[in-house]
DNA sequence: CCAAAATACGACTAATCCGTCAGCTTCGCC
DNA sequence: GGCGAAGCTGACGGATTAGTCGTATTTTGG
């Protein structure tokens, strides 16, 4: 039987003392420095490796490739998405016009952070798309749009609502993503994200009419 | 003076014979089949070269370097792509709704074709981002959006309108590039896009209201 | 039919990059 | 102090790629 050809995606040697861990930190430290500095297509592990003030070598006893790297990046931004959304999203005595304008600020700003990641990391998806991290990532957010819309809309069939709530986190998603490719200012990026809100707003409004 | 260091966008060399002409077809058909079936990952010279039965310095007489074939690609799918919305936007007698409906499956199913390149093109994407043709295909469909909402609202103030077309515009943009990241089929396609265009209405009802 | 211009070829160079490995250093513990 | 385990190093192999250039071939105009 051939071996399994597949790159491994996670670690391959987890640290046993401190100075392990704090080169783990520096080299994804590091990472999100030369993705920013650099621009992904000029990420590369020994850029990393120099930035981290670590050898390449130390650097692959922690990671098993280059893609890794990256991946672990986005796993931890997806965390931290997560976390800030169902926040807002708890908030039951914000009124849910607010809610939605503070849902896609939050939203927006993560995404222009993450956009970098997901660009280098675009050749090597198809490995890390169904990885469990990425599909538990996925359902997270898909369940904390569709609440929203639940909340939002009690009436209206759960189908609709489900849709509702998919077109809202996959315009999110794409136009947040593409605010990072050329850089906007803070102004920007709230007039942009109060728009969005607004067109979320209109067509959760437009949606309640119909309870067909 | 230094020589400018920045890489030539544009053909070195113009065909005088009509094998030239043929050679160039070749290869931009090629380098379309080699995005589609390799990714933009995999996209090389020496295989556009090799798919389209020609060398490696046939190609180059005629395109700069690299990114000179993608960025042809890419401004022959934005003329194409503008002049179908313009077709679909000067047909007076179909109602606005059905106008926009059409619109946004147009643009979703143009966006697919181009995704791919945009990708590839990512890394020179700052070089090529101030290329007049590049300015004149996004000033193109500016106006295409912002017509159509100056139709649907007359009486809104322009700065409105021009903030809902722009909207919309980058909406449909990024949502429909991202369909070509993970390949949808074809209803999937008129689903998004039906609700979409529901929402874009919603949206412009929603600021007819108020004509602050 | 021939000479010059245009075109086509593809081996080759220089650069880049991922990932490895044999040897050296530091740490934890007795 | 000393010994084994964990950690670290960086030169190097193997592979890929963008773009060049000297040479061969085809077309064109006279």
């Amino acid at each position: 039987m051939a071996a399994a050809r597949t790159p491994p995606i996670h670690a391959r040697k987890s640290p046993k003392q401190q100075r392990a861990t704090q080169l783990i930190e520096a080299v994804l430290e590091a990472a999100v420095q030369v993705l920013m500095a650099e621009g992904a297509g000029r990420f590369t592990t020994a850029r990393v490796a120099e930035r981290a003030g670590v050898s390449v070598g130390s650097l692959y006893q922690y990671f098993p490739n280059k893609a890794a790297i990256l991946f672990r990046l986005q796993v931890d931004e997806w965390r931290r998405t997560t976390a800030l959304l169902s926040g807002i999203l708890q908030q039951r005595d914000v009124p849910p016009p607010a809610r939605m304008r503070q849902l896609v600020h939050a939203f927006v700003r993560s995404e222009c952070e993450e956009a970098a990641v997901r660009t280098a990391l675009a050749d090597a998806a198809p490995l890390y798309r169904d990885a469990p991290e990425a599909v538990a990532a996925k359902g997270e957010a898909a369940r904390i749009y569709r609440t929203f819309v639940e909340e939002a809309l009690p009436d209206v069939p759960e189908a609709a609502r489900n849709c509702a709530g998919d077109l809202i986190k996959m315009t999110l998603s794409q136009v947040g993503a593409s605010f990072s490719a050329s850089p906007r200012s803070e102004a920007e990026i709230v007039v942009w994200s109060d728009a969005m809100a607004d067109m979320f707003l209109a067509y959760l409004s437009a949606l309640r009419g119909k309870t067909d």
